[in-house]
DNA sequence: TATTGTTATACTCTATAACTATA
DNA sequence: TATAGTTATAGAGTATAACAATA
């Protein structure tokens, strides 16, 4: 398994480096998009996180922002005091509690969501077929990482 | 100004969702390697913030982390009290503190630094030819980024 | 007994506003 | 007057440990 390329070549650490660079560059953009939209950064995560249509426990929601489950608890009791998620029982285990997103939530998400995929202006100085193979480039790493723990 | 190539096309959309999407995996990452290094995040992000030979205003620290500058002082007070980091007086005005790394800071920094550098998993599905291209192609998007606010 | 979520506690991060000491 | 840094304050994020309800 896995003898399709060469491991950690010199090209794919200066590749990743690239990589961190731009995207701490990019850090505060997603800082102040959550400033906009009022929320703190974990706050906005947890929005994105949340699928409109697919009710989720809590404990999913800690490992996906990847913190304890105690603090998922204030996270929603914020976020449910302004009326954008909700808690539900869970259909057949009475001890979870699902959360789902309410119509002002899908709403908040969405538009978080379109400020946050504009891309930076950087790339508008890649060409079409340029922008293509870097997308195509970026798929396969995420797709041969995922698999094993990325 | 800018007519170098198209605006914004479908394709770098894509490319931006998916360097996302992959960033956003490695964020836990981040996080373990500044656990292991009895580091938050942002006192993470202040060491590599720092460089060895160049002493900075602690105002300088605050622009790059993008927070408050009332921020940075309990911040370095607690690299401080662990040895990490020094403060001392500007030559020319002695309103400024400059921020130098101690050996054991720089022993750290280059440590932790060495972890964040390697790349995730999926890197080594590249040949080096790929991830030549992929360096390329994210450096081209940076240097065109960085002039203009990025 | 094990698991889901909460609470209690303690510490860190964060911004705002007021203050100091310089300039 | 303006600037660099600190302090005071308040709120949010974070993990650990102890707990209740449920499985």
């Amino acid at each position: 398994m896995d003898t399709t390329a060469g491991h950690l070549t010199p090209e794919a650490v200066e590749a990743w480096t690239a990589m961190r660079t731009l995207a701490m560059a990019q850090r505060g953009r997603m800082v102040a998009v959550a400033a906009e939209a009022g929320l703190s950064p974990p706050q906005l995560f947890a929005l994105q996180a949340l699928t409109p249509g697919e009710p989720a426990p809590m404990s999913n929601l800690a490992g996906v922002l990847r913190c304890d489950a105690s603090n998922v608890t204030g996270l929603i009791d914020r976020l449910a005091a302004r009326g954008l998620v909700e808690r539900r029982p869970a259909p057949h285990d009475r001890r979870i509690r699902h959360l789902v997103l309410t119509d002002a939530g899908i709403a908040l998400r969405d538009r978080v969501r379109e400020r946050l995929e504009e891309p930076p202006d950087g790339f508008a100085a890649l060409s079409p077929a340029e922008a293509r193979r870097l997308r195509d480039l970026l798929r396969k790493v995420a797709a041969a990482g995922s698999p094993r723990r990325a």
